[in-house]
DNA sequence: TATTAATTAGACCGACCGTCTAATAATTGA
DNA sequence: TCAATTATTAGACGGTCGGTCTAATTAATA
């Protein structure tokens, strides 16, 4: 029988307890990227996430320093999530390169679908927001990008090997490009609450890529 | 000689006098067009703007009914200034079509550099934060996009009529392409303080709608 | 069993945000 | 001409937010 997970309680845990707690750290993670892709971090109050998770503030000042640490945290788990994500579809040698692209992109799409649009991409929102936002994260979320892109770098050499796309192709290019254009179609899918700007983006962008036909 | 525009005084102003009173309205309506262009909405307070042109929460209050009517109003004054340069660029008939985007691509990223790359688009600054708005804000983001895309779906349709351009392009569509990908290009210039997404991304554009060479 | 460690609980403060009422001065019109 | 009205500034007020701090609670440790 499977221990329905319960609220901790005051006071140091037992240790050898067969009681399952939940993480209360996690559970703010997983509250804070919630937050944080729909409405991004200046406008999302910690208040907020205490209240959707049902936790008093001293635990969030015991598990994170500031405001500014978590958000840290928020960028590091969301980069590792996405980064997975990509490297699950991007490796997948069932289906040509161009395809694994392509699934993903469906995959994403239906994400978006599933949250009504809501929620966007959480590096994306913070990148619009810099300006506000402690400087920090700015290393954070261009290295987020470049993890990204390279590896959608690999994929499109691939891609090229086999003969998907075109030689004269520049793959680091094209991935830095892509992602661009990506992060622009899910700024606007939010907008009109509709998947149509992923699909277009996607279309232009295979358009761009393929080898043209003579 | 002219008259230095002075503070107006509390009560109502004289109507015949000479002197030159700073139009309160439209300083603020400015400063705010700045803060919103860098910040976005939500993280933009009212007092924050009401120091910059040393005005009182009065005045602010008098003018405008609420924080969400003066977006309304910054909203508008956006896409008219911005709907103005577009048509400037668009119809100089001394230039070729395709020369003429060019034109506005590199006015545009002139003049993000001239703010070091910290002010974006405002439009796209509130599509991005739209979950956390005045739902009313929706429908006039859309609409100004909208209204750009329509502008530059006609230069489309002169440049493929001067053959600029490959004859299969869905002019409309193209457009619509074309502001999805420059936004995603001006948030990551934004993130990287750098003109370089906006030039990787127009080249990318120009490739995809060039005629393909046999 | 006294001390230390881990964690929740929530009061409190200063800063700031958006609203609202009051004060001030000029115009208007009976 | 002066009371009512209009235009505008002035700033008090209540609420919320982020961050700190102290207390309470329970278990581990020595």
């Amino acid at each position: 029988m499977i221990k329905s997970p319960v609220k901790r309680k005051p006071g140091r845990p037992k240790k050898n307890s067969d009681t399952v707690f939940l993480d209360t750290r996690e559970e703010l993670i997983k509250a804070g990227l919630a937050a944080l892709t729909i409405k991004g971090y200046s406008s999302t109050g910690i208040d907020e996430i205490l209240k959707v998770v049902q936790v008093p503030k001293g635990s969030f000042y015991h598990y994170f320093d500031n405001k500014e640490a978590f958000g840290t945290e928020l960028i590091e788990a969301y980069g590792q999530y996405f980064a997975k994500k990509l490297s699950h579809w991007f490796y997948d040698t069932d289906t040509s390169p161009l395809n694994r692209l392509l699934a993903f992109i469906a995959d994403a799409k239906k994400g978006m679908q599933k949250f009504e649009y809501q929620r966007g991409c959480l590096i994306g929102n913070l990148g619009q927001e810099m300006v506000a936002l402690p400087e920090g994260f700015r290393k954070q979320l261009i290295q987020v990008f470049n993890d990204w892109e390279m590896k959608t770098a690999h994929l499109l050499d691939e891609a090229k090997a086999a003969g998907e796309i075109a030689k004269t192709i520049n793959t680091a290019q094209m991935a830095y490009y892509f992602w661009v254009g990506w992060e622009g179609a899910v700024l606007r899918a939010k907008l009109e609450q509709s998947g149509e700007p992923l699909d277009l983006f996607t279309s232009g962008f295979i358009a761009l890529i393929k080898p043209t036909p003579h």
